[in-house]
DNA sequence: GTTCTCACA
DNA sequence: TGTGAGAA
């Protein structure tokens, strides 16, 4: 599975995100309607959000920290303009699974050091998480 | 229990 | 942006 692939799967639902980004659902939906981000969603209608929605969400985050608007924001992120409802990396939550896989505190521990580590040792960081907001994830 | 959408004092 | 209603 390459990086590409595993960064785009879809994981974590909003209230993870919460945690992780320490925004409110409110404004992580409201960034969306605002192509900020794309999250997939399940059949369920619920968003699930991948390590680069995470990400993004952040660097969104920093931004706003610094003063800037929705609309300032947009130019400095690049909002595809019809990628509103672009197909993502989308991954199988659905009634084939009756029980939806609860991720753990451990399990996204894991996960986030696998990704973090595969960026560390790839010394040109293309995306890379803010060192201050790293801290985050581990407590 | 969690998330979704929509609406508003 | 927050919050509450009503549904899924």
């Amino acid at each position: 599975m390459n990086d590409e692939i595993r960064r785009n799967l879809a994981l974590f639902p909003i209230g993870i995100v919460q945690k992780l980004t320490d925004l409110s659902a409110r404004q992580i939906r409201y960034y969306e309607q605002h192509g900020l981000i794309r999250p997939a969603r399940t059949e369920g209608k619920q968003r699930l959000f991948s390590f680069n929605d995470v990400e993004r969400l952040l660097e969104i985050k920093r931004y706003i920290d610094q003063g800037l608007n929705i609309a300032g924001i947009k130019k400095m992120v690049g909002v595809a303009p019809e990628a509103s409802q672009l197909p993502e990396a989308d991954v199988k939550i659905g009634p084939e699974r009756k029980e939806r896989k609860e991720l753990t505190e451990q399990e996204l521990h894991d996960l986030l050091k696998k990704e973090i580590i595969t960026r560390a040792s790839r010394p040109g960081l293309p995306n890379s998480l803010i060192q201050g907001e790293l801290s985050r994830f581990f407590h």
